[in-house]
DNA sequence: ATTAGCAGTCGAAGATATTGAGTGCTAATG
DNA sequence: CATTAGCACTCAATATCTTCGACTGCTAAT
């Protein structure tokens, strides 16, 4: 339906668009692209890659600016993404090799690192313990009526978790819960552990409910933790000539600030896979204005984190896909390398 | 200098502009408050704030507008700071006994609640460990090269770090560390961890470094800790009609999100008293247009935490400083009562 | 299929007028 | 002397109108 100049017009224009923040005219295009045609050609492909739902106009005699639907056929079929350049990967390179502590951390790297290079808003969530195979489980006596929770996943995780109470608590006791703990979940599942296990300790360890209570309290919290989204250059996006719309600037902070939404879009893409919903697809109505792009790093079916960036649908997608697709190749290649 | 009426007026105006946002002329005083003198009075004695400094005008025939200095002696003078009512108050104690772990977890709760009463934005930072002193430090092997650095305060506070090594660790290497770390920390300022302490140990243990130098570093982190700000409530602000404004909105963001200058505002607040700092009093350009209120949590020299507001200078100072005022107090009451 | 050419559209920007909410000042008053 | 009525004056905000020019779409010629 498209022809070949009619798919390089409409990648034109969202080029010329992403660079310029206004409705592109058909002059433009002859003049920076399309030396060879004239205006009123490139005019009558305008009007058909319009009537084909790819471009808008802002009004009646103004240029065209892209649809959502423009974007996905400019993200899936006319980019390439080797939009990276070797200072990019070298300072990637740097950055991700600070060695990190945990998978959260690297995490946190990456996410800063994305918004450096490519001055967008960035934001990331940790791990999702779901999932997660117990490797080792422990509990630390600290001063008398403290514990501190520890727990070893298969994919290096660890959360921990203190548990305050209100009698003191012997090291026998806690020999007793490591050693109880140990020989029962090691292996298992993270979510293993819920109220059901209570009961089940209750009885086999005869230990006070006053002390067992607390602990699995503490531990669920750990594993459905309310998850805290890392950001990155909020004000970034505040220099960008679509935020002089007060409007889409609250809806901003609104978005950042709820997290629900953010916290929706980073938990629902697929394993290995960068994912970009664009504006309006979505149909939450705060989002509309804006496109987010996000990589699920994991290893087989386990979570180690999601890094999401997010920009006006006018976002250089070809630059933060190219990015984007280096670092997750290279968190994947760290991951494997810590772990072989 | 200022006798009564004017005083009284100057509140009214105070008061009239923090309700209104707008400029508030001599008609609304004598409307609102003053029914007993004339309008042209009123204006005599606005004219005279003015020349004093207490007030401002935006333009030749407009309203009068509190300058910082009026603001000052409002805050300082003229209010009275119980404006807070039985229902919030029994919703900040059911809030603040619902049993947190850590102190950091209550200043978060409280930091929640205070944005929630006074639909302000609220920031917090957690106890700078500096000067708490060690009750205890403990390492705990996970897998085999994997430590967690464990510290206890004799405040309260808990901080854990991960600690990774090249090379494997014994149980007995942990023992000999613990027992190490234990007599010669235990009772010490927490900052007593440093680089000297690191050739101490490796002459006195005959420990490898490999094994001592990423512990000294990672617990030396843990002291210095690179501070996380608690931001709660950031689009209640872009309700405030002063957030029309696109420059004050871009400062806001800006403000938040580098950081910098909240942490040093934060810091500098002096032990259990409430700081109040009013727009350009501070030289700081971003913050020109904006009031902050902190309030230090501590015992003795022990900080355990600050949590400040921040909203427009036209911010309401009797029911902001009220509501943390008994919001402080309800902390140190707390934490006699967990400490005693 | 392409293109030159031209009429038509409409937002952006600037000029001008109008309005009214304020003030400050003066002169009168108790 | 403090207070006040009254009035001239100021100026931001708003509305109205004009102009300008960057666009398009369409037609007719190539």
């Amino acid at each position: 339906m498209l022809d070949e100049r009619k798919r390089k017009i409409l990648k034109e224009i969202v080029d010329e668009y992403i660079d310029t923040a206004e409705p592109v005219s058909s002059a433009i295009i002859v003049e920076k692209y399309e030396n060879n045609i004239s205006s009123a050609t490139v005019r009558n492909d305008m009007a058909e890659l319009e009537k084909a739902g790819y471009l808008e106009k802002t009004h009646t005699s103004s240029g065209r600016v892209p649809s959502a639907k423009g974007y996905r056929l400019y993200v899936d079929e006319l980019l390439k993404y080797d939009n990276i350049s070797l200072e990019e990967i070298k300072y990637i390179q740097e950055k991700l090799e600070s060695k990190a502590n945990s998978i959260e951390e690297l995490t946190k790297i990456a996410t800063t690192t994305l918004s450096e290079i490519t001055h967008y808003t960035t934001v990331s969530i940790g791990p999702k313990t779901t999932g997660q195979i117990i490797e080792e489980i422990k509990f630390v006596l600290l001063g008398s009526r403290m514990l501190m929770g520890i727990i070893v996943t298969d994919t290096g995780l660890v959360r921990e978790t203190i548990i305050k109470f209100d009698e003191d608590v012997t090291e026998e006791q806690v020999e007793t819960l490591n050693y109880f703990f140990n020989t029962k979940l090691k292996g298992e599942p993270i979510e293993r552990i819920d109220a059901s296990l209570e009961q089940y300790i209750f009885r086999e360890l005869k230990c006070s409910i006053n002390i067992i209570k607390p602990i699995i309290e503490q531990m669920k919290k750990l594993i459905d933790d309310e998850e805290k989204i890392y950001l990155e250059g909020a004000n970034k996006s505040f220099e960008l000539p679509e935020f002089k719309s007060l409007e889409l600037a609250k809806n901003f902070v609104n978005l950042l600030d709820t997290k629900e939404v953010m916290l929706d879009i980073l938990n629902t893409g697929f394993a290995e896979d960068i994912q970009i919903y664009i504006g309006d697809e979505n149909d939450n109505e705060d989002l509309k204005d804006f496109s987010i792009v996000t990589f699920k790093h994991s290893v087989g079916d386990k979570d180690l984190g999601t890094i999401g960036i997010i920009g006006p649908r006018r976002m250089n997608y070809s630059k933060v896909i190219s990015v984007m697709k280096y670092i997750s190749k290279k968190l994947n290649e760290d991951f494997e390398q810590n772990n072989k």
